[in-house]
DNA sequence: AAGCCGGGGAG
DNA sequence: CTCCCAGGCTT
């Protein structure tokens, strides 16, 4: 192709715009969902839900987004709060940086913006966390810009209502999809329009069955029209998950309290607690006690495992041993270790897969 | 461009 | 099982 423009001028030549965002809009108008974050437009809400709905599906984020809120109305109580009040808030929601960087970004609007969630596109993008579709959509749902906010619903209905089979995995076609938005998104509503594509997405053309007899646009979509929708969009395959084996330890004293962890800053589930993990790939069984000293300065005796975990993330996948363990002597020297009572447990923050480890401590 | 970063539900 | 979900950051 010759460069962008042509290549979205000519995708656009026989689109009849006016009437779809008309269809569009009226349909999203009339059968959207009741939200708690479509309550009004407070940024701050529309911020909120844009970063838990990252890769993460409605259902699942509703309780989330109001008992978060409930505890954090505000920028300003939000900024004031403990990073790890907010993990505990994040708990089980998954991609944790989100709301480490939303909480840093938060802190900014505080304190550099008077609390105020800026309206400046740039002032939006340099914000942690904010990348270009949250952007997009603060600016359109919250604050009415014509922005595009491209997700993976934008490029499904899209590429099926203009027939278009770039690669949706490749961020280029992400950018022309962007290109796309901004000549045919709504100046009387964006918000109703940017909303809309993503509600269809949702709730009718959906990636497996898409309901085409019940699309508001159905009249619009050369996908259809040609009976190829199923077909679209293009997307490349992912390659599958690494395995990799631990002994995670259930490891008690005499006050009956259990030793957990801090895990890093950075990385993998950072800043969440665990229980102490053993890597088995580079372990021998019968060297675990001696690593263990090495590493924490306590002699143990591991016993028999008492069960087995798979726990699976986007791109590994953790093996994990259940093994109780008996204090036997020594002194703990870990900086980021401690011996934690059980009932004392619930007020850390653990990922999903230690939360089931911890149901064997009883 | 490719890899890292969680967890859940649909089919 | 596979896919993917209102993505962003790092290398």
């Amino acid at each position: 192709m010759k460069n962008k423009q042509a290549q979205i001028n000519d995708i656009l030549a026989d689109f009849d715009k006016n009437n779809f965002q008309q269809d569009l809009i009226n349909w999203f108008k009339k059968e959207q969902r009741s939200l708690p974050w479509r309550d009004n437009q407070d940024p701050y809400r529309v911020w909120v839900s844009e970063i838990m709905l990252q890769q993460t599906k409605v259902d699942t984020v509703i309780p989330y987004f109001n008992r978060f809120i409930e505890k954090f109305p505000t920028p300003e109580k939000l900024a004031e709060a403990d990073e790890q009040e907010v993990l505990k808030a994040w708990e089980g929601l998954g991609y944790y940086s989100r709301a480490r960087n939303l909480q840093n970004a938060i802190r900014e609007v505080v304190s550099d913006y008077g609390g105020k969630v800026p309206e400046e596109a740039d002032e939006l993008a340099s914000l942690k966390g904010v990348g270009p579709y949250t952007k997009g959509a603060i600016l359109s749902i919250a604050y009415d810009k014509p922005e595009p906010a491209v997700d993976g619903n934008v490029m499904r209905v899209l590429s099926r209502i203009l027939h278009i089979q770039d690669d949706i995995a490749k961020q280029s076609t992400k950018k022309l999809f962007e290109g796309i938005i901004r000549e045919v998104i709504s100046q009387e509503d964006p918000s109703s329009f940017n909303q809309g594509l993503m509600e269809l997405g949702a709730l009718v053309c959906t990636p497996k069955s898409p309901s085409c007899m019940l699309c508001p646009v159905q009249e619009h979509c050369r996908a259809y029209q040609e009976g190829v929708e199923q077909e679209l969009p293009v997307k490349t395959k992912t390659k599958k998950q690494k395995k990799v084996p631990y002994a995670a330890l259930l490891i008690t004293n005499e006050q009956g309290e259990v030793l957990v962890q801090q895990r890093p800053e950075q990385g993998l589930l950072a800043n969440l607690w665990e229980f102490p993990m053993v890597p088995m790939e580079d372990i021998d069984r019968e060297h675990l006690p001696h690593w263990f000293f090495g590493e924490y300065g306590m002699m143990i005796t591991p016993g028999k495992a008492v069960d087995k975990i798979k726990h699976v993330f986007s791109h590994l996948i953790w093996d994990l041993e259940i093994i109780p363990c008996t204090f036997d002597k020594g002194e703990l020297d870990h900086p980021r270790a401690r011996f934690v009572a059980m009932d004392e447990l619930e007020s850390y923050p653990f990922p999903v897969s230690h939360q089931k480890i911890a149901k064997h401590c009883k």
